[in-house]
DNA sequence: TCAGATCATTGATCTACATCAGTTTGTGGT
DNA sequence: ACCACAAACTGATGTAGATCAATGATCTGA
């Protein structure tokens, strides 16, 4: 109990069960049978609200279990020893926490809650034993890690990149999530800083807010503070796939400027409407 | 048969039992019991050489089988959509091959031997049965995924660093397989051209050579085209770790030259001995 | 052993992004 | 509703590393 105190807020959400969960399609019980969706449910233990800014774990806790983001979204934070920070990754709805310190004893990133949230802790020993009774479960987490590779295999990709096609990808990524979770692919709202995503893609927060600027003036996007709506959700494909550099892309506006952006925002520096809906917690 | 002239070449080594495997502390047999080795051995396939520069499988192939390094070393290589180009990894003696792509039906990278080196194969299908028999196994496969994805964080990590800290990184790491392999800590090989090294740091190979020379003529190493001698490993890892700066390092030098590399070094360019054995294929 | 191809090195210049500095906008507390 | 503080934006300038270009090493195959 004092542990949870740092750990984040302790306050339990009102119990449910996975099979009436309703991101389980987003969570391991996808896919299992119905009795070993039960056997699964025995292994959750708490079930947990964090707080926006508390953490599902902090770096150095002892590492024993996992979690699953049922609701909310958190960040990934990696202090080194010299001072700098650097944000890992971002986690939304469905994801799994923790699996980078799957193999340690200890955690080795913060897990900092981007809104309220609440997460699912599964230990890794009920997992591994759950796993070797259930192929699919275990064919479950297999995939999950290996994705997890991949995902990461990208991101350095990516990192390798001009600033312009990291942040369309980091885009194009917000924007899967959200349609993934039945909301729109073209608005979602940007629960991180912009030092945040500066920190993520390897940029600074200068750096970001240009990158916004331009952007918002080449009428790919519009942005309130923490809202965004795509308005050329394919040019934004083609830049992260690098099919189209950002030179090639302001080349080709100039060329056919009607073509995939409403007429209102075209020659003229866009005047935003800045008071979108802000919604500041879910 | 026909697929296996585009994978590589066929030619099996000599059949040894895992029992009797050199490297089979560092393959999955580590840990298990007789008996249970003798199982996993049933799941091994092929025991194939890959002659440097043929593939270990291809993007695109068909994904059914992951690869155990025995002997020599892989790049797995990324050929995006267009035209570009990217190193993802280098994989040494005892590191597995395809993990990459478990989730998926198709491999996504190309996996290329940088000298000839021999694999062993195994299927997933059967890691999966096998691992759900066998707890040590299971464990080390989530273990050995689980550091897959955190060496790819740290590579995310690196890739937001400047070139120095990489490259540091970079020789760190070869200097620990090194070690790891029972060879010199700071004497190793460098089986990947410049190129690959830069496409893997988010570098040019201009930028790579400058900074070769420049660790040189700071007495860090000694290098032949395809050859490190390491002078000031602790400097590496300072530079590795970020505790200090390049420009940190090169200041300390100034005010105290004598520290740590041999006197031959101090002052002038070093001229190298070029003609250091240069091993080209094991 | 020689010729062509590839790889490595070095220099000159250019540019994307960082850094520094200042202003504006948004937020949370009393 | 106000103030204090943090986050976001914008401009001026600096710099790490890319790019362009040329030369020298090293490898490969007849």
């Amino acid at each position: 109990m004092s542990k949870s105190d740092t750990t984040g807020s302790n306050r339990l959400f009102p119990v449910l069960t996975c099979k009436s969960c309703i991101v389980q399609r987003q969570c391991f019980p996808y896919g299992l049978s119905g009795p070993e969706i039960e056997q699964f449910e025995q292994l959750v233990g708490r079930r947990r609200r964090v707080l926006r800014g508390q953490f599902a774990y902090r770096a150095h806790d002892e590492c024993t279990k996992l979690f699953i983001i049922r609701m909310g979204s958190f960040k990934t934070v990696r202090v080194s020893t010299h001072g700098g920070v650097d944000v890992i990754a971002f986690h939304h709805v469905g994801d799994l926490l923790g699996t980078e310190s799957a193999s340690h004893t200890h955690y080795d990133v913060d897990a900092i809650a981007l809104e309220d949230s609440q997460i699912c802790e599964v230990s890794f020993h009920g997992l591994e034993y759950l796993s070797r009774k259930i192929p699919s479960l275990q064919q479950q987490i297999l995939r999950r890690l290996s994705n997890e590779v991949t995902s990461m295999q990208q991101q350095s990709l990516l990192l390798k990149s001009r600033s312009e096609q990291r942040f369309a990808s980091f885009l194009l990524d917000l924007s899967r999530i959200s349609s993934r979770c039945g909301h729109s692919a073209t608005d979602f709202s940007l629960r991180m800083s912009r030092t945040d995503i500066g920190l993520f893609l390897g940029l600074t927060n200068e750096s970001m807010s240009r990158l916004i600027t331009r952007f918002r003036k080449a009428g790919l996007i519009e942005v309130s503070v923490r809202h965004v709506h795509v308005l050329a959700l394919h040019a934004l494909e083609e830049l992260a796939s690098g099919a189209v550099s950002w030179d090639q892309y302001e080349q080709d506006q100039l060329e056919q400027p009607c073509a995939e952006k409403p007429a209102t925002e075209r020659g003229q520096v866009l005047v935003l409407e800045r008071k979108v809906a802000t919604p500041r917690s879910a």
